[in-house]
DNA sequence: GTTAATAATGATGCACTCCTTCGTAAGTCA
DNA sequence: TGACTTACGAAGGAGTGCATCATTATTAAC
């Protein structure tokens, strides 16, 4: 009720149209009676808001559909190519942009290793390359970019510097989204990496259909991101989703149960190692099984208390061990049905390595849906 | 953005109504021209939307204000007494009763003293006897209510059962909100009591000005909420704030530190032993200050696991023990900083024994509010 | 006591948005 | 080719909000 306002007609029309926007975005190309259904608006109506918006250029017109009874019926789409997105994945091994439109159908992808190690320059120019190899691949250039989005490993502050970063040390005290925006003439927003991939898991993955959600992005790190009455918790100080801070949680070292595993052999790269462990716990090895046992209790004891603590609908294993989750979400479920009050829906997240970058696309695509709905905000020109 | 929806003009008209009783109600008497001025509507259209409202019954006139220049104006207030709200605290040693308007302000309050082992039936009798005396208080029926709000300790499901009780054993499994239906014929509510405590410290205590808080309500009994978004986070299964269940929180067993602490004389009843150690502590007795940073030490792993899985603008300290937060604060702070990436704000709760009863009341204002604002929710006749 | 200043009131006309209705147009099907 | 179906487009009407202006009630100053 805070935020709900009456006002003007003007004010009217500009819901009516958000709400046809928001229509055509989430549905295919529509007709105008579709719409208007959709919209509890009548056809007339309707016909006038979409005129408005195909002259602002946010809409276009698409051909008629083939083989219907009757006159055939305009057909309008959400003009998702008035503007691109780039979202960016900064992690400690790998940087990953994406290019997406304006609907956030993402239309190339482009990936270059780095290691944690690397200077801070640097990684600055590899992050330049990979996004200036995404945008050729997908034939655009900086200027067609409204927005870019970057997600990375780390507390980060709300105006986007490194708070703290454990994977990346050179990483810690760096303001990213001031060198971003150096970097790229357009609108810039930098997040927490699994804020994102929990975004791109509510907007596109497992739990669509849930408002609160806890997300587990494991592997090699350990992260967690809340969803709560449907939107990424943040925090005042943009550092919800820590716990991985607390000692008693005892997850900071979780991963060493699967990548130290005795039964792992010693020319294995670190990359492979959990992998390895997890893999021999699904062929039955005993040593290995005990190694999840342990990785697992550690596990449950920061997601029992997330859970005790939010009570909420799913719980969503996210990252690179959720390939695994067959080995993993048995014990999880077993350790949080003894622990928590209701056992909450345990899932695996069907997203792969790309969930942060495309949590990074949706995440932009947000950003503009915000600005989109908030009046006063300038837009880039969409025509 | 997913509620945004536009509509029809009289979906405007709506909109502005409930604006201008959402200013009404925030506000005392106000003139059409302040009223104009903070909805954003021009003097004639608030008059109409005014004049509407008169003949709903939801607004009514007041007499001019004196003194002022010029001709004076028209006061308008909301209508608060058209219909009463009447707000329960059901606690293991207290039963408690308020009633207020539909403003909130609260006009009686009763208060009847039971034990954590009265039986049920004669529970249930001493809350129909507290709110009847409650309503005798401040002159009212029954049928004057438009809405009870009850709140009570434990895990309670969505629809008002008792899921769990650990402090009123017989309570556990009851259907509270249908007996309580059978016993007053108007709209009933369940929640537990630090959520609603919570709400009441957001609403007209120390956390007005934040929307990401964590509410700690310690006393005999540990208990939290959280405030996210500016809204009470109920969770999935209306089970957030469990906290206490983990058993890594060391939270359940925190308060023995303090009610067990040896300088506490042998005849002391158990509801003074800890406020006797905490006023010790506060003298500067060493056994005493020894307990009480025992007792942090506990009350902090939760907190800081809280603070870190949600980075809370503020920290309150609610409940019975928060009259010594001279006490507690300097030492919870203390480890919350050393464990925690940003020290929140941490304050203490300015309501005393009456926040659950008070925040019961806002609860019934709050969902009132919620049928207000939702179309199609059928209103008690305001006139 | 009279007059000027101030601020609210009430009425009028206008602009905008949405709705209903109806005749017309453009397809498919028999 | 004609019947049927569905969409289009235009016209008229109702509801809502705004700007404007003469009127009214009160205070302040002379």
């Amino acid at each position: 009720m805070a935020t709900l306002r009456g006002g003007d007609l003007s004010r009217l029309r500009q819901l009516n149209s958000l709400t046809a926007i928001g229509a055509l975005r989430g549905a295919g190309p529509l007709t105008l009676s579709a719409l208007a259904k959709r919209t509890g608006l009548s056809r007339p109506s309707m016909k006038e808001v979409v005129d408005e918006l195909m002259q602002l250029g946010w809409v276009e017109e698409t051909p008629p559909a083939q083989g219907t009874i009757g006159r055939p019926a305009r057909r309008y789409r959400f003009r998702a190519s008035s503007g691109y997105l780039v979202g960016l994945d900064i992690g400690g091994h790998n940087i990953r942009a994406a290019l997406a439109n304006l609907n956030g159908e993402i239309l190339a992808e482009t990936r270059q290793p780095v290691r944690p190690d690397t200077p801070v320059e640097e990684r600055l120019a590899a992050i330049e390359r990979t996004v200036a190899s995404c945008l050729a691949l997908g034939g655009k250039t900086i200027a067609d970019v409204w927005i870019v989005a970057a997600g990375t490993i780390g507390v980060i502050t709300p105006e986007g510097r490194i708070h703290y970063c454990a994977a990346i040390p050179a990483w810690t005290g760096l303001d990213l989204a001031g060198r971003l925006r150096e970097m790229f003439p357009c609108d810039v927003v930098v997040e927490n990496d699994s804020r994102l991939a929990a975004r791109a898991e509510a907007q596109r993955g497992t739990v669509r259909d849930a408002s609160d959600v806890v997300f587990l992005h494991v592997g090699r790190r350990m992260g967690a991101a809340l969803i709560i009455g449907g939107n990424v918790h943040r925090g005042f100080g943009a550092a919800a989703g820590e716990i991985a801070m607390l000692p008693q949680a005892q997850w900071f070292d979780a991963p060493e149960h699967l990548q130290n595993c005795s039964i792992i052999p010693p020319d294995t790269s670190p990359a492979d190692a959990a992998g390895y462990t997890l893999a021999a716990a699904r062929a039955g090895d005993p040593v290995a099984l005990a190694a999840v046992e342990r990785y697992v209790d550690d596990l449950a004891v920061g997601t029992s208390a997330m859970v005790l603590l939010l009570d909420p609908q799913v719980v969503v294993l996210g990252g690179g061990f959720s390939r695994s989750a067959d080995v993993l979400l048995p014990p999880l479920r077993e350790r949080l049905r003894r622990s928590c009050i209701r056992l909450p829906d345990v899932r695996a997240s069907t997203l792969g390595d790309e969930c942060v970058v495309t949590g990074a696309i949706d995440y932009a695509v947000a950003h503009l849906d915000h600005q989109l709905f908030t009046p006063d905000v300038p837009l880039p020109t969409s025509r």
